[in-house]
Parts: structure tokens; sequence; C-alpha cells
DNA sequence: ATGTTGTATTCATGCGGCTTTAATGTCGCC
DNA sequence: GGCGACATTAAAGCCGCATGAATACAACAT
């Protein structure tokens, strides 16, 4: 899950980042308007948090060129409280929630995670692959019944893979998934990651979930080998 | 599938190869624009992957002489968020679609997918020949209702061949269509992988789809001999 | 501040499989 | 039969991947 937040005000912006990240998003940020709407434009984010009050470009018009750009990720706007009269507007211009400063943690996060499964319509709370469970909502991980415990990039991971399951993921598309960067020089994170998964999950299981296709990149399923 | 990618910046020239290549296309890789410009005008390419900005001989330059010496070879161009003014330019002089730096690898790859679909003639994406089945989406194949593991060199020769069923491709058509640069020279490679192919794919099975003609090449059909 | 713990990332090495070469056997054609 | 073209197999070389350990980094407690 990839979120975008669109903030100047650093406080603001470093809060609910943090937060995001906790909760295992993989989140960027930007802090001021034009950059925002170039990030936006440029990559598919899954959820888009954005604030009105921006210098640079204002929020309005960065909610309006995405509509117009056809970009259909949910986006869900800050504002100050006093603003509330252009609520109607901005839904109309395809804002899908609100929220006014200041607000508390908790609150936001019931909207992303309410508007991120409105959105992805086929978006499963929980996932199998053969006797593998993932549940996305309480972010437990069960191997035949087991308890899995993983640390945040693995489970980002694990659910990009699962959440694809049968289908092979390249690296290239692992590392833009799973890690907010494109362009870094070349390197094996995603090789790394792949071995501890499988010390975790398959380790011990004699059917192995995670496969590599060599000169390809990884897949999960249950499908078992020939 | 044969690709060219002229971009002078090291890293977003490895991410791109190294992406294009898990999606099995036969990448080549030109640093700067005149060595681009050489094997753009020498070898055949299914696709060419042009950033504007080079040192040595511009983007802008290549295309012009491309589509002046006739090369019809979709093109794809790369440039900086700031220079969306030429864009118009450029589309008359010849450009096929716009990315604008940065970008994420699966827009990329949407782009370049879409340009292969349009410019192949209605490039189907279900390869059929007989009851062989070729899904270039999924790439999974299967001959009679049966999974068919193939490493990335046998699936490209296949694909061209069922992508040609019924015509007769030469050794030397096949190289410059599955091979990338890097080769030259006689070789018995061709014969060698269309043995691997028909091991997989006609051993076991009573009609031999893949066809030698003597002193041409070879040929997929599933016209029964004579 | 300092140490401690857990996590993220880089690095170096060894192995295995894909790719390629090469050598030999077989077939078709004149 | 003899030549050339193709088939087949074995083996070498190389690249991609797996793996374990080292290092950097952040969070947290003392």
């Amino acid at each position: 899950m990839r979120l975008l937040v669109i903030e100047d005000e650093q406080k603001v912006a470093d809060f609910v980042t943090r937060g995001l990240r906790a909760e295992r998003f993989a989140v960027d940020v930007a802090y001021d308007g034009a950059s925002g709407w170039d990030m936006a434009s440029v990559s598919a984010y899954d959820l888009i948090i954005l604030d009105l009050m921006l210098p640079g470009m204002s929020g309005s018009e960065i909610l309006r060129r995405l509509r117009q750009a056809k970009k259909d990720a949910p986006v869900l706007i800050l504002t100050a409280r006093d603003r509330t009269a252009e609520k109607v507007e901005h839904f109309e211009a395809g804002a899908d929630d609100y929220l006014t400063k200041p607000f508390a943690f908790a609150e936001l996060l019931v909207r992303v995670k309410a508007l991120l499964r409105r959105g992805g319509a086929a978006r499963a709370d929980i996932l199998r692959v053969g006797d593998l469970e993932m549940d996305r909502r309480t972010q437990q991980v069960k191997r035949a019944g087991k308890k899995i415990d993983l640390t945040s990039k693995e489970y980002s991971l694990l659910e990009y893979l699962a959440a694809n399951a049968g289908r092979v993921l390249s690296r290239t598309m692992i590392i833009e998934h799973v890690w907010d960067q494109s362009f870094e020089g070349l390197t094996n994170i995603v090789d790394v990651y792949v071995r501890h998964l499988r010390g975790k999950v398959d380790d011990g299981h004699a059917a192995k979930l995670i496969r590599t296709v060599r000169g390809v990149g990884y897949s999960i399923s249950d499908e078992v080998e020939a």
C-alpha cells in the first residue's frame, strides 16, 4: 500500500507520516504543491492525503488536475476548521473524504483504512495462499495456524507477493512497491528479504510457497512443483 | 521482442534495462547519442526508448534521422519534467509516446506494452498453435492443457515462432529478434535452443509443431505433414 | 549521554542452472 | 557415396541467486 502525503507544515507532515509508516504503509511526502503534483502524477498511489493550504500549487488545483488526468486514487482532504464551507465544493471536485485540522491520528487512520477498503473493490481483508493466512487489518500472519512475527518490510513484501499470488513479480516491481525508490543503483536487497521471508514462512514446511523464477523474479503460490 | 534503450544516466539505464529483461525482452543499451544512432540504424528493433538529453548526439536528432531513414520502430521518449513544452514538437517529429522523468517502472512498462501491441498489427494476448497455448501477459505456456516451464530464452524463441506461425524464419532473423547485440559470428545456438524447445514442447506428442525447413530455417504450425 | 536491542541494508562468497561452445552422429539430397 | 546441413549430446563458462555475516541505523531504556 503506497500513500502520498502532500502537506507543507513540517510538524503535521512528520506526525502523519510516522504514524502511517508504523502501520506499515509505504509513505512518500511532498512539502509543497508543485512537487506533490509531480509525484502524484508520476506514480500510482493507493491513496493521497492532501492539505488544501499549500505553497506553490493549491490543494484544490492538484485535486482538479488529478481527476482530469483520470487518476482515481482516493483523496483525503485536510483543511483548517473554519473552511468547512468549501467542503461541498471539494467533494464535487472529486475528494473522497475530509478531515479538519487539528485532528487525532486515530481519526485519520480510520478514514484512511475505510477509503482503502472502499477504493480497492477487489481488496480482500484476508489473503490466503495454501495454508498461509494474512489478515490485513490486524496484520497477523499465520502458517498452518501458527503465528509468524514479521518486521515491517517483511510484512510489506509478503503482502505484495500474496496480493499477486501466482504472478511472477520482478525485482524492479517489488522495489517500486515495497521500497519507495526507483533509480537506486543495483542492490540485492530484495533477495535478502526474500531469504528472511523464506526463513520465517517456508523453512520447516514441506511445501515451499515462495518460488524463484530465474532471470525474472519471485512469486508466491501453492502450486505443487512438478 | 528486441528493444533499444538510449540513455546516458547509468542509473536510469540500468534500472530500465533490468526491469525490461525481467519481462523477457532482449535489451540493448547505448550510453550516448552517437552509438545509439549507430545501433538503431543497423539493427531492427521492435521499440526504441530514447532519452532526449544526451551527450554526442541529441535525442531529437536521432529521432529525426530515424524517421528520415524510414525506420518505423515505435519510439518512446524520456525527458525532464520541465520540458513538456517540446512535447508537441516531438510528437510531430515522429515520437509515439512520452514519459517525463522521474517515472515509475510500472508506468514505463504499460506504455511499452501498449506501443508493441499497437505496432504489431493487433498483437494478440494469447497465441495458439494447434493445442499449444501461450499467454503473453502471464507468460504461461501450455500444451494440451498441461503447463510447460520455459527459461527466458526458450520463451522468447517460442514466442517469436508462434507470433509468426506458418512462416518460415531464418536463423538470422531469429537471432536478431530473440538475442541481443552481444551476439555475432557463426554459431549453432539457434539449433540448440530449437532442440530444447522440441524437448519440452513436442516430445511425447504425436503431432510435431516445430518443423525444420532445410536450407532455410524453422517454423511452427499445426499443419499435418504431407 | 550511553548502552542495548531490534531492524534495515550492504557485502562477499559459493553454488547451481542457464547459456553457449564444441564435438560427434545422423539425415537428406545430388 | 559424399557432401553439406541439421540433430543431438556433453561439457565449459558464466551469471544469477542464496546465504550468512558485517555494518549502519533507529528506537528505547537506563
